[in-house]
This record gives C-alpha cells, sequence and structure tokens, in this order.
DNA sequence: AGACAATAGTGCAGGGACCGAACGAATGGG
DNA sequence: CCCATTCGTTCGGTCCCTGCACTATTGTCT
C-alpha cells in the first residue's frame, strides 16, 4: 500500500505533465511520448477524469486513415489562489490546471497603515468570493508579501514594518486550504518561469524595482532559498563602496543606486509632484517617462544612470548565477525603454555575451499572484492523487 | 518491465542510503528507518549483498532481551575514482561507498608543457594502476580540470591552454567505464559537502586560490551549473571598478585581488624566491607562513589585504547563496590563520552574521579527486542495479 | 531449570500496478 | 465491399510489496 501506490502517483503526475507541457493529445499519443502502455494510460486518464484534472475533448482530424483518437485534455477542476499583500494593494489570481486565470482582482488598500489583522481579514474574504464565484475547487493558497519570510511568518518587511513577526497563514486557517507565504520576488520568478515567454527556463533571474529592489532567482528549475531562506536577496548588495547609506544602516547598497528613491531623487527636486509619496505610484512613473519621451535631459541623464548602475549589478548577477534571461519586473519593466541601452552597455562591458540575456517582464503587476497561483498548483502535478476524487462537477 | 523495476531500484537506493548516512545497522532497524516491511528489507538486502554493495558484520549487542539483529553495513566492492590534472600534478583518488580512500597517489607532472594526449595516456594508466591493485571493482570515472567544461570537452583553461578543445574523457576511452568531466573547483566543493566537518550542508559556497580565484557553489544540496555551465564562477567578478588588469582583459576583477599574483605581488619584491614561479609553490607558501609568523610587517600587511579583499567578495557571495558555510580551499586554506581575521572583520561590517560562516578546508590538495571520486559513485547510491551481481569476491 | 516475553529474520498467500497480446471499433483507400 | 490502419479496451501474466504466521535466539522471572 506504499510503495506501489507511489508508483501510480507518479505515472499520474508523468501523464499531466505531458499534458500540460505538450497540450492535449490522444491517449495512443499518451503512451507513447509517456513510455508507458496504451492499457496503463487508459487507467491513468480514467483516474484523471474522476479527480477532475483531465476531460475528454473532440475527436483528432480524421485527415489519415485508422479510427480516430479522443482528444485528451487539461480540465479547469481545480485551481490555485495566489494573494499578494503589498505596500498599498491587495491582489488575487486564481489560475487552474491550464493556466488559464479564473478570477483576477486588486484592490487598492492602504496596507502600510492598517492593522495585520484587518488586512488579513479583507484578503481571506475576497479568497471566499473567488471560491464561490466559480466552480473551480481550490487546492490551495499562496500569499505573496514584501520582504522574507520564515515559514509562514513574515521576519522582515522594510515597507511594512507592522507585519514583522505576523504569521500570515494564520490569517486564511479558516479557509481550509493549504497556505504557504512566500516572498514576492521570489514568487515573481517562479511566474517567469512558469508562463510567457520564458516558461520552461530552468536558470533565470528575476529583478523587481520597487522602493527597493528585490530579486528572485531560479537555478536549475528550482528556487534558490539558501540556507536561511534569503537567497537571492541582491537589494543590499555592497557593489559601490562608501557611497548613499541605505535604510539597512550600511552604505553602498545596489538599491541606494537603483531603487526607485534614487532614480526620483536624480529625476526631480525635492517640490516636483514626482516626488510625492501621496500620489499615485503609477502616475508618476507615466509622467517620468512622458518627460524622457519628450527629451528631458536631466530625465534622461537619471533613466540613464539607473541603467548603468543596474548592468553593474546584473554583471555580478550574470557571472555568478549564469541565467538564461534576466527579467526586469516593476517600475524597470515600466521605464524598460530607457533602462536597457545603458544596462546593456554596461553588461557587456563586463560579461562577454551577456548584453542579450536581459529582457523585460510582460506579466506587469500580476507576476507575483500569478506564481503564488502556480505554487498553490504544484502539487496536483507533482502527486495527482491529493485531489479527491470527483472534485469537479 | 518498466515501472515496477523502478521501485525495486528506489527501495534498494533508498537502504543504501540509510546506511551510508547512520552507518551499520539491523535489518530490523532498516525496516524501521526506511519504512519498508521486515521482509522486503531481507528480500533487497539478500539483492545488495549479491551485487557486493553491502555485507552481513557482527552480531548487535545481546544488552537488551530478545534476539540480537545481524549488522548489515556497506561493502568496499566497488569503487569510484576522481582524476585530477592540473597545471604541475596529476593526483588519483578512489573512493568506495563507505567513504574509504582505497588509493590515493599524486604526481609532479608539468602538465602545461606536455601534449594533452600524453598526460591523458600517463593518466589512463595510473588508472589501470589502480584498478589492477585492489579488489574493488571501479564503477565510474571523474576527471578534474582547472578550467570551464562543456560536455567532456574543456572549453576554457587559463592556465592550460594547450587543452582548451580537449576531450578528456576520450583519453580514457580504453578504461570502458563512465567518463565524467568537471571543473576541479566544483568537485571540490562537491567534496566539501560529501565529507568532512560540512557533509550534508545543502548551501557552501567553495573558494580556492590558486593562480585565479576559482568557486564552487552547491544550493539547495545541488551544484550549481547555470544555462551555459559556467555558474559560480566567481574570479571574474567585477568588485573593484577600474582597478589592476586581469588575465582576460577586463580590469577590477576578484582574482586580481586576492589571486595568488597578487599576494605574492604585495608581499615580495620581484627579486624575492617567492616570486620565482620555478620553486614549489608549497614551499614557497610555507616561507611566506613563516615569516608572517615572525611577524614581517609586510607580508602581514599584505595578507590582511587578501584577507580583506576576500571578505568584499565573500560579503556578495554570502548575499546572494546564502550558503550555511563559506570553505576556503588552495592556498587559501594553507595560510588562513592569517586571512580569516580580516576576512571576518570584512564580511560582519557587509552582512550581518556571516562572520562565522567562514572555515577552512580541511581536504587539503584532495578535495577536486575526492569530489571526483564521489562523483563517480553517486550512480551506485542512485540506481544500485547498475552494477552487475557478483561484482566482488 | 523452565516458562515466558521480546526481538530478529524468513516463508507464504494476497493484492496492486504495469506489461504484452489479442480483440472490437472506427476510418480511409482500393 | 473488403482491407489496412490506428485507437482504445479486455484479459492473463509477472513483479514487487504487504501482512501475517512462524521459527530462531536471547534475557528475565519464577
Amino acid at each position: 500500500m506504499q510503495t506501489q501506490g507511489q508508483v501510480r502517483s507518479a505515472n499520474l503526475a508523468a501523464v499531466l505533465a505531458c499534458l500540460r507541457d505538450g497540450g492535449p493529445r490522444s491517449r495512443a499519443r499518451l503512451a507513447d511520448d509517456t513510455g508507458l502502455t496504451k492499457a496503463t494510460v487508459s487507467s491513468l486518464v480514467a483516474e484523471l477524469v474522476e479527480r477532475g484534472l483531465v476531460a475528454e475533448g473532440a475527436q483528432v482530424r480524421p485527415g489519415s486513415v485508422g479510427r480516430p483518437g479522443t482528444l485528451v485534455e487539461l480540465a479547469g477542476g481545480v485551481c490555485g489562489i495566489g494573494v499578494e499583500i503589498n505596500v498599498d494593494y491587495l491582489a488575487v489570481l486564481a489560475l487552474d490546471p491550464r493556466g488559464a486565470v479564473r478570477w483576477e482582482s486588486r484592490l487598492a488598500l492602504d496596507v502600510a497603515v492598517l492593522a495585520p489583522a484587518e488586512v488579513l481579514a479583507r484578503a481571506s474574504a475576497t479568497v471566499s468570493e473567488v471560491r464561490a464565484n466559480q466552480d473551480a475547487t481550490a487546492v490551495g493558497l499562496t500569499v505573496a508579501v514584501p520582504g522574507q519570510v520564515q515559514g509562514t511568518v513574515v521576519r522582515t518587511a522594510p515597507n511594512l514594518p507592522r507585519w514583522v513577526g505576523t504569521d500570515v497563514a494564520a490569517g486564511f486557517a479558516d479557509q481550509g486550504l493549504p497556505v504557504t507565504v512566500a516572498n514576492d520576488a521570489d514568487l515573481s520568478a517562479l511566474a517567469e518561469v512558469s508562463a510567457g515567454p520564458h516558461a520552461h527556463v530552468a536558470d533565470l533571474v528575476y529583478l523587481t524595482g520597487e522602493v527597493g529592489v528585490g530579486g528572485g532567482v531560479v537555478t536549475g528549475g528550482q528556487l534558490l532559498r539558501g540556507s536561511t531562506g534569503v537567497g537571492g536577496e541582491v537589494g543590499h548588495l555592497a557593489l559601490t563602496p562608501g557611497d548613499a547609506v541605505c535604510g539597512c544602516g550600511r552604505t553602498g547598497c545596489w538599491e541606494t543606486v537603483v531603487g526607485l528613491a534614487a532614480l526620483l531623487r536624480a529625476a526631480a527636486n525635492p517640490g516636483d509632484p514626482l516626488r510625492d509619496p501621496g500620489l499615485d505610484l503609477e502616475e508618476r512613473l507615466t509622467e517620468l517617462a512622458g518627460r524622457a519621451r519628450a527629451g528631458d535631459a536631466r530625465t534622461l541623464e537619471a533613466l540613464a544612470g539607473i541603467g548603468t548602475g543596474l548592468g553593474v549589478g546584473a554583471a555580478v548577477l550574470v557571472a555568478l548565477f549564469d541565467p538564461a534571461v534576466v527579467v526586469l519586473g516593476g517600475y524597470f519593466a515600466h521605464l524598460g525603454e530607457f533602462l536597457l541601452d545603458p544596462l546593456r552597455a554596461a553588461l557587456a562591458a563586463r560579461v562577454e555575451g551577456a548584453a542579450d540575456r536581459v529582457a523585460l517582464s510582460t506579466l506587469g503587476f500580476t507576476a507575483a499572484v500569478r506564481g503564488g497561483a502556480h505554487v498553490a498548483l504544484q502539487p496536483v502535478f507533482d502527486n495527482p492523487t491529493t485531489v479527491p476524487p470527483e472534485a469537479s462537477a
């Protein structure tokens, strides 16, 4: 009852992975692709159908001789939910095994000043709303937070100091779902390798420009965590000795060079609306991009400085991690058109052939929640027997 | 015949891993520890005995009631062989599954000036000698080279330029063994996590001081390779902008700061025997250590500079990889007593709590061959059925 | 000294999962 | 209208693990 069940699980997972990576196909082709027998595949598919994970689709094109096969495809019977708690918003996204977005919402919320308990209550209510408004059964929940996480507890959160020590999972206990809590940049990195132009890339570095600089590193297909869970933290790399003082108390941290604060300081005087933290960040970035497009010298110079600073740091990351691509998210993606050229120049001067390994994220602000939903769904692909039979209609 | 065999393999591997990690024990205890049945364990052990991988040992102490068990322990019926080809020597080491060294040799050889084919012939002859002079059956061969490797071909080798493009595995084709070729620092890193004080550490950074600076990174128990196989290459990190010119043509590379050349330049004038490349490196290092112990100001200052430089770079590595420990090998280990204090000071100033995460390698010059032998042995632990029955007496 | 409890290891029937071959089903071509 | 071809299912066989019964060996208690 122990090890043969594992064989079954592994083979169910193999069929599921095959359908996910290569799209719908007939049982006969599944048998070829997995190396299993047609008989076994039939049995496996029957079980997956019963669990609501796959469904029979259309007949295959009758273009050739022989009996046409019945396509087997992933079903949307279950979904994973990603929640992001950030400084000024709450985002939720649900993903089904096909990769289809089943829910997406974003709620402006002044998380920084509200009590964590209240924010968690709101978030959990939103999750309940998601689960009530669709037929896919939720199998898991992942919460992204802008800080370092130990287990399900926030350990550090520079921009959400009230949240340090909060057990985020406890806020969703009434959902009765497995809850994972993780760093937002890490989840974004996972999102990048799970969908979009860099799907299935095994080695990727994700950099996100927010107030600070966040990073997530995927090596060998696995998220780099490190011995204490803070691996891949790029913001406080000491790259430029003896420079500006960072919020962490040290000097020369990378985020003092390429963080949002550094950009705005370089691009605008104190009275400038760009530097008004009361205004919406996206609007300010749009204004900045407008000035750059209009050819404003100071703005262009500031952006070039950021781009060069990014290149200097990215050179270190490329040399150490050797990623297939460095993906820029957050404000870096917003202003990418002005950053990429100086970034590539600085990178090319330091690491050979690295200039064309930089790309802008196409996932926008949904990266973290998307990664979270993907993580929540992962156990289904790893072990399909975790989904009870007849989970869906 | 396909998947149930995999079950068998996995269970054989589980028993083997249990014995390796926890030492000899009775079948009954093996059953408890693996979760398998006593009957199954008996069957598995019988098969492993037949393959020469385990053997029955002494009776267990009759200190308590009940029938005493018969200890089952790893046997030395097979071995993995590690070969290191370096600038001025050829080293070979054989390891059996118990971790016992079955052979160890080191031959001074001017590899840099000899033809690769000749060196390979010598190396292969030594391997044949190893195999002839003991009863353990060789199951694999790993060759460490001081450079980057693609497949079994040397891609770059700063100190062995003649070897670029050489297919190292081809030189051992007559052995009829699976041959792996890998970077020496990578193998050393694996050696550090497979034996010694840091065995089973999942996240470790290994730094070796040679002519250049080599690095190997283990994250999550896996060697970091990167998308093109050059991950973890620390020598050419651009840390100090616009400084000394490196052999790679760029400026500010880390190895221009902490490489052997930098140390010797700082510690001795051109005429000094320390800087005579004709003399044995170990002797020169011993001389240097002697001067330092005698309190020579210039020597101490040079060493402190190296230590500080190491700390600056190590800070970046610790921040990014978050290793449990940074292990220093090569000449860093030789002169560790003079380097550790300034290194720790520089590290502590940049990353909190990192100072006690530095240690000196205890494997000395055998690290690379030891890691190679370990890698060669790995398939046996992963899938014990690869070893034919009655492989040993 | 003898009975009993405790622990180690083996033998055997049973069941789960996969494999291989044979069979019915559906389609295009001659 | 028959046949080749391909798809999917059914059925017997094999492998391996499990659970239980059984033997073997030792210490302890009476």
